[in-house]
DNA sequence: CGATGCGTTGATAACTTTCAAATTTAGTGG
DNA sequence: CCACTAAATTTGAAAGTTATCAACGCATCG
């Protein structure tokens, strides 16, 4: 589909990257010890970006890297064989994605907004925890929160169209903002293979929300959730 | 429903229990650098035995134990707002569970049948993988594969009532038996709270696997795979 | 302005659940 | 060991939910 790819990348040594996140960088690389591993990525690794919809990596290519997302959102996916595609996740800012625990890949990253990611190698990352205890541990943590993220997931596809959409719009309404109103960066059909369900589905069920002053959607991209506890009740 | 729980602890301090796969464990207890995860489970733990459906822990129980199923099978369920149960995980013989990445446990757990499980102190574990890289290295591979296993289910949960009874017996029958005869540890019930679907809806679909050649369903916990590359065509 | 992509809406079909009942299996006590 | 009761499984009919197919509206972009 949109398989063109469109990369520029940044001096990946120590390079002056767009770094909000780092204040203690320089003090650190003299002794990694006592950093994150949130700083220690930003050390050792490389800024790229991606246009909207162009493959970051993809299923059964050897992952040799992983990533975290500085702006724009990603998707992780991967293609049936009866050609349907099922969303693994979204990672927004600040999210880290491409955690394997094989030499592939076992799913797919497209960005689906125009998006800048800070790429590490995976070789690097294992040296640095096999020195600090800490880092090891936070990639430890890190592979717990998503397993943990992995099964809410399960959960979710048990239910039913309405209860999916509503958690969906909920999870979302903590991971963009804090406010009632969602910018969504991806399409129904996006939506769509995450929840399991049809486009016609998604748009039937978020009109129908609407319709019973669950949320207001004054453009396809932008929810406004105006009951936020009905919505959890519905979320089960 | 079986909350009554029966419970009969061995010797915790390196008890004489039925340790089947480890023949280095009195070399090792003198020198663990060079033991693997399993021998120091059998090492530090204590065999305890579950009749059928007793419960093994509890959701929101503190988690500070880590399992190892001896003999039999366990189930891990999770009780939906609207009383439906939805299973976690099936673990047979030589599967650890009880993984969490919190302080509590987030699923239920009970024995399927009746079952002897390891029990290990989470803090021993955590102690051990503290000053040994390769047991650590264990528990994070241990992790990464249940990741995997959760996101392969998945998949299966977007599939259709056939794709996915079908996965389930060709994903059974690689665990309980190399051959084509699987001799089922779990109820109707149990199978329906995994897929996600209904009892009816699963005896109904094996009825009409049966109907097409592709199974026998000799007895109800006994299924014979007839026609194993029609299933793997229905698994997508 | 027409083409194109995305989203919504409608009608119908397919699938799964629900409710009910029949049938088989398992467990218990005589 | 058999009979009886309870539990589990299967089957049937009807209802409910979601998918599919088709058409329409609405933007954007050349």
């Amino acid at each position: 589909m949109h398989a063109q790819i469109a990369i520029q990348t940044e001096p990946a040594h120590r390079p002056a990257m767009p770094s909000r996140k780092t204040p203690y960088a320089v003090d650190a690389r003299h002794d990694d010890a006592h950093t994150t591993l949130d700083q220690q990525m930003q050390l050792m690794g490389a800024a790229m970006s991606f246009p909207r919809n162009a493959e970051i990596f993809g299923e059964n290519e050897p992952a040799d890297y992983l990533y975290k997302v500085i702006s724009g959102g990603v998707r992780t996916y991967k293609i049936l064989s009866d050609g349907r595609r099922q969303v693994g996740g979204f990672y927004l800012s600040g999210d880290i994605f491409g955690l394997e625990f094989t030499d592939q890949h076992t799913l797919s990253a497209e960005a689906i907004t125009d998006a800048k990611v800070l790429v590490v190698k995976r070789s690097s990352l294992r040296a640095l925890s096999s020195r600090n205890a800490s880092i090891a541990q936070e990639l430890f943590a890190l592979t717990g929160r998503e397993l943990r993220r992995v099964q809410d997931r399960i959960l979710l596809l048990v239910k039913s169209a309405q209860e999916r959409v509503a958690s969906f719009l909920l999870e979302m309404s903590e991971r963009v903002s804090g406010s009632n109103t969602i910018e969504l960066p991806m399409s129904r059909q996006d939506i769509a293979d995450y929840l399991g369900l049809t486009i016609e589905t998604v748009s039937r069920t978020l009109t129908s929300l609407e319709t019973c002053a669950a949320i207001d959607v004054p453009t396809a991209r932008r929810i406004i959730l105006r009951n936020r506890s009905a919505l959890n009740r519905m979320n089960g």
